[in-house]
DNA sequence: CGAGACGTTGATAGGACTCAAATGTGGTGG
DNA sequence: CCACCACATTTGAGTCCTATCAACGTCTCG
């Protein structure tokens, strides 16, 4: 029922054990990243795990804060209500990604988070997390930047999708979800959506009707090949252009300068690493 | 040319004075909020203030990041660069808002800010500020909520935007504006929108032109006064069942009975908890 | 006063929503 | 195994909203 790509080991940022922690596939979010045996072990002594099934809730919105969760593998979507009520999808979040920590502010979850398929996450009671944040300094710096990479997240997705086209926001979307397979040693071109076509359009501000459409659309113009929830991305660089607002004609004119095309390339990825 | 709105001392949450920090009004957003006299005079040895003209820098993007800054008076706006290399209004700060929380995971500013008007900060040097919140647990406790204040601001407001008519997004905006207002000690109902026109159609994803005519709209049905940038509410609670999606017949109805009034909140908060 | 930024107003076209219906899909129980 | 249902997804037709383009008023500042 999972889909079955397969893990790259070889790509950099991946280890394949670890001392302290059960052994898993985070990325460099981790929070263990750095650590050195000992701190770890003192990271690992709070630190429990909980498996949940497809469709089950990890916690609700309104509920007590007590823990952290950082997804170990499986995915999950994160929503709150809107002012009228209804049901807002606010993100998807996949291996080494952590939830909860809108939470903090005010002691009570903001959000909810369901699990969209068969998933397991690192629990991480945050009163004893605060106490060994203040002795470990390493520790605490990186569960800063975790913080600080969830602020860009939101900034840099969602505040531009607003004013962008329904193809646009969709190419964006892809876009970020390839990267973070890519990430985390996935194939960046092929992989399935975990997610609804009515989660996809509530996240980007489409109706379902709309996010159909505008996949057949790239699918006829033989850009993807999305099959249910199978896709594939066939045409990186009109996929690309697309997400940019440049039609293929300008995104080619400004690849035949190799120096403008190595700069673009890379505030595309740099962008797309801070949507995680 | 600054606005003469007096402020109300009498609100709660405000302090008269400050004995370690250099006094200022800030709401309780403030870092120093619930600090011993010791630990505040430790916090106010790392501070720092900065005085800016009206469209002067704070900081810019891509730039390293050192301070992070609040803001004592005055109004900031925060914006990056999207996937097209258009600006992207990301906020607006006033009284008592951090910025520069997103360069903490990149050391490097993922968003510039210029002043909407002549403005002071607090600038707190990071690297002291992180030494500092491991030895003040109440230090460290509050700028973690303000981190995830910052991660809730983002995905509440922006986020249900998308999917919202024009007239309602600038009722959120406007409303979203007048209860920061209120919150520190200013009118709700009469205030003076510090930036200009393109800069809300930026935030809200909307054109000048639709800005201007949402405007007009609102002020023709006797819901607001906008007389260039002063702005009455006339209508709260037709604002409001706009922000929310309702018809003002319909926030009425809802009003006239008691308990169907109750039931309506109570649903909607039910709703939080009843998701999963 | 004049230049330029800012803001408003009008006409038009196109894109996305809405409503409606058909089709596909997975799960359940007989 | 199949019938059946609930739900997800697609497709179509029509309407409304907002972007676009263009022109004009207004304010600010040198």
């Amino acid at each position: 029922m999972s889909s079955t790509f397969a893990i790259t080991p070889a790509l950099p940022g991946f280890r394949s054990a670890r001392t302290a922690c059960a052994p898993c596939w985070l990325n460099a979010q981790c929070l263990s990243e750095g650590l050195s045996d000992g701190e770890n072990r003192l990271l690992a002594r709070i630190i429990s795990y909980r498996r949940l099934a497809r469709d089950e809730s990890l916690f609700c919105m309104e509920e007590p804060f007590a823990n952290l969760f950082v997804v170990r593998f499986g995915q999950f979507k994160t929503f709150s209500l809107n002012l009228s009520g209804e049901q807002q999808v606010v993100g998807f979040q996949m291996t080494g990604d952590m939830m909860g920590m809108d939470a903090i502010g005010t002691q009570y979850h903001q959000s909810a988070a369901i699990a969209l398929e068969d998933s397991e996450v690192c629990v991480l009671p945050f009163a004893r997390l605060e106490t060994l944040l203040a002795e470990l300094p390493t520790l605490q710096r990186h569960f800063h930047r975790l913080m600080s990479h969830e602020i860009n997240r939101e900034q840099s997705a969602m505040l531009s999708l607003q004013s962008m086209r329904a193809e646009q926001r969709f190419a964006i979307f892809l876009l970020s979800l390839s990267a973070r397979y890519a990430a985390r040693g996935y194939s960046p071109s092929r992989f399935q959506l975990r997610m609804s076509r009515k989660d996809i359009g509530n996240y980007l501000g489409l109706t379902v009707e709309s996010v159909s459409r505008v996949i057949l659309r790239l699918n006829q113009k033989g850009w993807l090949r999305v099959v249910r929830r199978e896709v594939e991305i066939l045409d990186f660089v009109s996929v690309e252009s697309l997400a940019k607002g440049l039609t293929r004609a300008e995104a080619i004119g400004s690849c035949r300068l190799q120096a403008e095309h190595h700069a673009a390339l890379a505030m595309h990825f740099d962008l797309v690493s801070c949507l995680h």
